[in-house]
DNA sequence: CCTTATTATCGAAACGTTTCTACAAAAATT
DNA sequence: AATTTTTGTAGAAACGTTTCGATAATAAGG
């Protein structure tokens, strides 16, 4: 009675398995894993004793003795941003369809978060990682002992293996519509510089001007962080100006919640008042009244070729289709938040 | 040189650490877990050599021995709803705290992705999991065989760890508040009801009504499922009758989203013509014009506590603060949804 | 029918840890 | 000074796989 007790509890090994059918440990290594060759006869035999017994590989001991794991890291600035769930989403779609498993680390932007992955245990332990990063100096992301492909944030001149938005003409696009409705004071609030986000981002917007032979006035241009409060101030800080642009362009999703708020606040009416275009398209930039000019960037799709692409590194896989940086094209929507003038 | 070379490739592991400080393995090994006592000299030795070789500890292998790996699970029915991924932030929180890695899975509300998780290898090799079921038969995640704590979603009668919210309070103070505007006909769009996120919202709606002597209308309660197609049809019926509701009650945000969809459409006023109240706080409750009336959940809270918990089973801990089953509490936001008749 | 090539299987060594048992040295007790 | 206890360390086995070299069995070539 204690006996069979112990036996049930017992997790039942490779070892179990290839005594139960008769044959060497390594033979039933070799069925698992489908790569040798094996008689008919013996694979129906192990196969069923391992149906018998209801074994599951133990994956650890596996990735111990092969030194792969099928696990790779998606690193996030956060994780609770729709515009990085997205991604996400996107790069577990295929990395699931290849039988990888995939772990979510946000870094909350934080630099020390990630070096604190990639140095710790688990940093070895991974197969890959795909990063939005932290850190603009993109040569310690080279450095990382392991396949790595770069999304989203970018820094021009490096050479890894990336998967961008067209940020230039995403931008160029969003103020080129409120100068085609007639706009000549169009500020925008941007984050921080150093990677292709900002820079593309301001520079989009101000070719634009040229374009259409507007004078871009820097004090227009509020340069600071991503995050909602910054578009706020920035915002009322505009507002509050003798001359306030007739127009505003948000470089990204928060930026644009910030702006949102303290327009309302100011109890001036989007569209109408001032008009403004975001960035990321999303469930508020639709639901809102007005609801706002965007442009549709393939978040899903970054995710999803951001995977591939690391499948391909892993593999070494030499017919790979994708370049080494690949740029995404965006798509303006045209809503209601920008009046003509 | 090519010496040299092999020697900065080779991965050094915890031999190399003992050969290089004059110890034994299994020495460096206790000093690593700082379970055994161990001189003073002998460590500071073990320590300088660990630095010097810039030595990391391979958890796969330490985890294949011991048999932990210090990675739970999340498993959450969609990735990409905001809701969800503050229960994860709260419980990334806590695990980063202690040393764990949390690993994300997106069951998108298929017990088969739950099952094909936990039979398979991954699902040996974490200790522990954090769920929001996607089946409501929670025998079956007692018998997974690894710590276990459910949040969100319940089955009363069962006697498993868990951590909910009371959806029976948050749902009679969603219904009372348009009760106490003057409404009597009232609706509620609603999920399934196989969980107590179902039959709770629903019940709370049901005893508000009866409290004040409001009868309770079978074709005002509009059942099917959690997502925003379900909203937004539903609310088209509804306002299409001969006698419409003066007020909704939508039990999600997805649902209230498309409640809010339909009721644009067609053109009448929240507020005025009609009046609404939502469920979980997001920044689209809070934004659009007029913002919704809804209960704040706790919802970090939940992942904090959930996790906490699971902390308390791995380690067996007895004194352990927490119920088995643990009801947070919530907290009604009145804003401008909801107008008096 | 004997030799060589091919195929299927086995046994054992490895992977990098943890952990158990044993033993020596030092400290404490007689 | 002889015994016992405590402390620190070493050595080796074990964890569950993969993988390599060896061997046995079969097929092919002369």
């Amino acid at each position: 009675m204690k006996e069979d007790t112990m036996k049930t509890n017992h997790v039942v090994t490779i070892k179990d398995v290839s005594e139960h059918a008769g044959v060497a440990i390594s033979t039933v290594s070799r069925v698992l894993n489908g790569l040798d060759r094996v008689s008919d006869e013996t694979r129906i035999k192990v196969e069923r004793a391992i149906e018998e017994l209801g074994y599951v590989k133990n994956s650890l001991a596996a990735s111990m003795k092969s030194g792969k794991s099928r696990i790779i890291v998606v690193v996030v600035p956060d994780i609770i941003n729709e515009y990085y769930t997205a991604v996400v989403r996107g790069v577990e779609e295929i990395a699931s369809q290849e039988d990888y498993y995939t772990m979510l680390f946000s870094s909350k932007d934080s630099h020390r978060r990630e070096q604190k992955l990639f140095s710790g245990e688990l940093g070895r332990a991974i197969d890959g990682a795909i990063i939005i990063p932290a850190y603009d100096e993109l040569d310690y992301y080279r450095n990382i002992s392991k396949p790595v492909v770069i999304i989203d944030r970018y820094v021009s001149g490096s050479d890894m293996h990336a998967v961008v938005i067209d940020n230039h003409k995403a931008s160029y696009l969003l103020t080129e519509e409120l100068i085609l409705a007639g706009h000549r004071n169009i500020a925008i609030i941007s984050g921080a510089q150093e990677f292709n986000i900002g820079m593309d981002r301001v520079k989009g917007y101000r070719d634009a001007l040229k374009n259409y032979g507007i004078e871009v006035r820097p004090e227009n241009e509020m340069i600071g962080n991503w995050y909602q409060e910054h578009g706020y101030r920035s915002t009322l800080e505009l507002l509050e100006r003798e001359d306030p642009p007739s127009a505003i362009f948000a470089a990204n999703n928060l930026l644009c919640i910030g702006c949102i708020k303290a327009i309302r606040e100011k109890g001036i009416t989007i569209g109408k008042d001032i008009s403004l275009t975001g960035f990321d398209d999303s469930e508020v930039a639709q639901l809102l009244e007005p609801d706002i000019t965007v442009v549709r960037q393939e978040t899903a799709m970054m995710g999803k070729i951001g995977m591939m692409k690391l499948l391909d590194i892993i593999n070494r896989n030499e017919k790979t289709v994708y370049p080494k940086k690949v740029v995404l094209d965006v798509e303006l929507i045209r809503r209601h938040s920008v009046g003509k003038i």
